[in-house]
DNA sequence: GTCTATACAACGATAGAC
DNA sequence: GTCTATCGTTGTATAGAC
């Protein structure tokens, strides 16, 4: 991922004294890399919990600890720090290759224990704020879309060699987000609170149908 | 701030330019109008396009073409518009008989299909307000929640004699608020422009499953 | 005449920009 | 740090229905 758009002015160290007031330092400016992860972290938590609209400014800065101006210094503006800071909390190119070792009939269970378990970790917070983000600004939706299409599902899929690979992918996509959504979001019980096994036994099989099985009705020879 | 310099407010706007053409009068409007009724169609397409936070009393009452004091007067404040804004297009007094009536089999595929229609005709528009409503308001997913579970899943599947009922209910709402999630918000492709038979032939075994099957693991004799 | 739906004005708070 | 714009809300005068 790049976490690496720095602010509009150069970078170079000696191109401008950033602040500091008249002293120029030459060569290390470490601090400034501190400032702009403090911010990341910090609107992480403020998205999260107030979404893109309720997120201000200043209340990140305040929590970061800096002035409300490095913001704008760092990112130009609240929606690039908003798009700096939405981030998935895994690794596809890790991701991928762990769901697809181990028995192909048992990849639709891995891949909903993955899923619950990577987000039980935050209680589905960052899932929440990732919801709001796509559906109140405009290219998170676009955004969420490819990253799903092309690089979760799609890579497990086209691995599998099936037919209707990307009406396959956008399946197991709606029962995935289907399940973040009623999980966190709307917290319905018992599903809420239900331990992996569980969640993994009862829709396993439906990702599983998705990936491998037949989207012919049963009795129906085509 | 004491006194308003600014030009917008002239103490009596005596003779000055008045609203050119309709004349917003002050008192009782004739009756037919019902201001109401056209403060909670503004308010749906302000919450549609702009989400609880973004949408504002203010271009709500511009857009029904009243005051925004009426919004207090009408509904007590900004919240009990949206919740009172926020209608599901479905009656559920007559949706479950309706989807009850049939082959106990295809009561999955009925579902679904009656899912894609209510919401196809309206473009998922009200969907995406809803699921903006769900993740941005405080009280709308808990609204959401008691809808799902008490009036729409709760009463099919009560009335299926099965074992987990809540279980039961919450899976369905995973798999229909995927599928709205994907094929309305982020419009995943080919998912999005499928047409009803593709959607219902690989959704509704899911559901199926879900109201009426194992869930426990088909290979597990315990 | 009474009631009420309505418009106008203004307030305190707060966000974002400069 | 300051300044300005705008938010949701409230008070009140008024005009028309009853």
């Amino acid at each position: 991922m790049s976490e690496d758009s720095g602010p509009p002015t150069s970078r170079r160290a000696g191109g401008t004294g950033q602040r500091s007031g008249t002293t120029r330092r030459r060569g290390r400016r470490p601090a400034g890399q501190d400032t702009r992860a403090a911010l990341l972290d910090a609107a992480r938590v403020e998205f999260t919990e107030r979404g893109f609209d309720g997120a201000t400014v200043r209340a990140i800065a305040e929590r970061a600890g800096v002035d409300p101006a490095m913001v704008n210094h760092w990112f130009g503006g609240k929606d690039a720090l908003f798009v700096a800071a939405l981030q998935i909390p895994v690794n596809p190119d890790e991701l991928v290759p762990q769901l697809l070792a181990g028995d192909p009939g048992q990849l639709g269970a891995r891949i909903v224990r993955r899923f619950v378990t990577v987000w039980d970790a935050t209680d589905g917070g960052p899932f929440v704020a990732l919801l709001r983000s796509v559906s109140s600004h405009e290219g998170a939706a676009r955004m969420l879309r490819e990253f799903i299409a092309r690089v979760v599902f799609g890579r497990v899929v086209s691995t599998l060699d099936t037919d209707n690979p990307e009406l396959r992918a956008a399946l197991c996509a709606t029962q995935v987000a289907g399940l973040g959504m009623v999980r966190y979001v709307i917290r319905l019980e018992p599903l809420a609170s239900a331990d992996h096994d569980t969640v993994v036994t009862a829709i396993g099989p439906t990702l599983q149908r998705y990936l491998t099985g037949d989207l012919e009705p049963p009795s129906s020879g085509m």
